[in-house]
DNA sequence: TATAATTCCTGTAGTCACTAGAGCTTCAAG
DNA sequence: CTTGAAGCTCTAGTGACTACAGGAATTATA
């Protein structure tokens, strides 16, 4: 005999809500539950697993199309794993950029936040380092 | 005389896109242009600032709400600095917790990829360690 | 067992910060 | 003067949810 959730059990046992997992099988992620008597969803251990597994996905960062392709993949379980693995690869490619865009990031914010003298607005360095393009190069010099 | 600008002179100058200036626009941030007679926008130099100011701000990742705000107490140079440092404060503690939470993911992600045998899906250390919870406490146990 | 409180249902619309497209007008180069 | 690029407005789409309205079903309490 199978555990048997209501939506609101399979959200507090996942960690997730009741409206992501609804919406979750909206777009064919989760595959659709049973439902009782009263037209309500009553989900077992395998949505259970599917859930947790979209879930890690979704906090490691990765797509739902990722996801998708991840769960495509697993429904094929001869095919070689080069492709799943080409997923990771490129999510951790992924995390590493954006890792080394924040560092840089919270090296000018601590620069804007040392530099500032806590006078008035009018001589405020956090708004006046935004104003300026210090070494940034994304624009062209300013065209006065 | 003052240099005047079309919309996409300067969306090209400042690194931005047609669209993007049009929307600030619409959603208040930028300052409504003049119009020439053909009812074009045309921009000065106190448009491609504050647009600078707005790019600079969203690259550094502060919310369109956040940068409001900044505009909102740049118009007040009389007021204490403290809250426009207290938004960039809030902005730094924010970038901190991501970059520590995409370490995290780093590992994790690094853990998967090196535990994969490269064999087919079925043995797919990629898919099985997303399926899984190791360390993470999120959910509870699973319910079997 | 009756009622009250909670949970669940569907469907739609809103969020954020843009981005894309249709269908038209205006401008600039040759 | 023609032609092609750039501009205009307005609407809708994106991703990944989130929130609400207005009911129906279930569960807890008296």
């Amino acid at each position: 005999m199978e555990h048997v959730f209501s939506i609101g059990k399979l959200a507090a046992a996942s960690g997730s809500k009741v409206e992501t997992i609804r919406y979750y099988e909206a777009i064919g992620l989760l595959p659709e539950p049973e439902r009782n008597a009263g037209n309500q969803r009553r989900y077992s251990a395998r949505h259970y697993d599917r859930l947790v597994f979209i879930l890690h996905a979704r906090d490691l960062g990765l797509s739902i199309d990722a996801i998708r392709q991840l769960i495509d993949l697993s429904s094929h379980p001869d095919m070689p794993c080069h492709d799943a693995d080409e997923i990771a690869r490129r999510q951790l490619e992924d995390v590493r950029q954006r890792i080394a865009r924040l560092k840089l990031l919270e090296a000018e914010l601590e620069r804007t936040l040392s530099d500032c003298s806590h006078g008035t607005i009018a001589e405020c360095k956090v708004i006046e380092t935004l104003a300026q393009c210090g070494a940034c190069e994304r624009h062209q010099r300013p065209p006065r």
